[in-house]
DNA sequence: GAGTGGTCTAGACCACTGT
DNA sequence: CAGTGGTCTAGACCACTCC
């Protein structure tokens, strides 16, 4: 209705969102520094102010910003992302042979490398379930047939926000050779799993991860603290024995603007006498 | 103190954005059905348009939903996720031993493996580019020497939507004794990689995948044809040889709604006379 | 053409942040 | 206290889908 630039078709919110955006990624707004607020963006582009809000819920959706009441909205500090390394899993199986002393030490500091024990509750919760279809198909078995399902999380004393969460599943009768695997009370933290395995004679010989990511359900934001625009990384663990069998499945979600995950993969060197195409070497 | 806002006093949005979407985990709803028309939402709700407009775009950029002119908004169909598995490295590996009419078959069939040739359109660029202070500390030169920049993407012919996409980066002066690696007419996958190093004397030992997951910007979006509320993965991809020097650093995105990343890790064996704590085995 | 969601405006009240 | 963003309402126009 009003003096239309004629510059592009694109919305307004769109227009504000990738003109703001560019200056973040220019460098011309810093990290932790405020944007315009909704008044001043409304008489810069000339729009209202539910569009100027429009702007900042794209932004927000893209994780690039903060905003919160009473302040101006603010280009969102990065956290330093936690490494997670597939090195832990030849880790753990190592640790599995150690004396019971040194498990309870190097597990439960490994449990979560960069945090104190101090500053964080660890909890579990061991139940027993039937087989889901997927899981039966998983682990070769009937679907019904009992697993041993065990959740692990690990939160801030303090604010209550979700630090690492955790959910395995093992076909019951795996191990119910040792009933101590039953009790939540030995070894409440996952890396004990394979010294568990180890007393009922099981060897974990081959870890798959299967990572993907998805956005949070309005309590997942919550319990992690998830700003605006964070996703989900979801990674699911299969251990499997020499034969193949597939003992363990474990479930675990990142925070993907904390978390890294990394996987180391040696290759096998070629043979001696490799063809060398173009007379190097 | 009470983390948790419940619903009594939670916005009207969040509300209706909860009920929703607990009716389609319920299956209530199931994926591909149409959810109620907005202004049956004021009504059921008793609230306003806009408001129950707010609670669409919530479920919209949780990745529950998709949304579009003329027509109800639908509970959003999970494509299946491609799986991309970290076996493919030794593959790769092999595949640069192969004469040369092997490996144009096998290694553009491999680019991408579920698509057929046919229906993806494939372009490469290569340049020369000095090292920013990240690259140059990853490959331990001096920042502003020159990298052989490689960018690769594969898009439907048809839609022109972006099907891969990935740039590699490696110190000019680890290939330049072979001419024909800075020509993207030789070998235009990056599957051809490990071959063009054989032939300057490089074997990789190690590959080293870090992932992470973010939100697209509106213009990934777009190439990308995601809908709202799918986030990238991000994946790093630095390669080794024996002596732990590293040659080349490959980075990807990946629409995490249509993929899922795949890494083995073989642990080794306990040694044969290992302690059995409890007289198993 | 009727119905729908996408965008936009104008204006109101509330919760929270600063001074 | 003033300023700010979060939520909500009422109403308008437009683009698209379906009949």
């Amino acid at each position: 209705m009003e003096p239309r630039p004629t510059a592009v078709r694109a919305p307004i919110q769109l227009r504000i969102a990738d003109d703001i955006r560019i200056q973040i990624e220019r460098g011309e707004l810093a990290p932790g520094s405020s944007l315009p607020t909704l008044a001043e963006i409304c008489e810069q582009w000339s729009c209202s102010m539910n569009s100027a809000r429009g702007a900042i819920n794209i932004l927000k959706a893209q994780g690039l910003i903060t905003a919160g009441r009473g302040k101006a909205p603010t280009v969102r500090i990065q956290p330093r992302r936690v490494i997670r390394s597939s090195e832990r899993h030849q880790l753990e199986k190592d640790l599995a042979l150690k004396p019971e002393e040194e498990r309870a030490r190097l597990g439960e500091a490994e449990t979560n490398m960069n945090m104190s024990i101090d500053h964080q509750r660890f909890s579990s919760h061991y139940s027993q379930v039937p087989a889901t279809e997927e899981f039966a198909t998983i682990f070769g078995v009937e679907p019904g047939e009992t697993l041993l399902r065990r959740e692990w999380e690990a939160t801030d004393p303090k604010t209550h926000v979700r630090l690492s969460w955790s959910v395995s599943h093992m076909p019951l009768a795996l191990v119910s050779g040792n009933p101590a695997v039953l009790d939540e009370r030995n070894e409440p933290w996952p890396g004990g799993t394979l010294h568990q395995l180890l007393t009922v004679g099981i060897e974990i010989m081959t870890v798959v991860d299967e990572v993907t990511a998805r956005m949070p359900t309005t309590v997942e934001a919550q319990v992690w603290d998830l700003p605006d625009g964070v996703p989900l990384i979801f990674c699911r663990r299969i251990s499997s024995d020499a034969a193949g069998r597939v003992i363990e499945v474990s479930d675990a979600d990142y925070p993907a603007d904390r978390t890294q995950l990394k996987f180391v993969t040696p290759l096998k060197p070629w043979p001696e006498h490799h063809p060398t195409p173009m007379g190097h070497n």
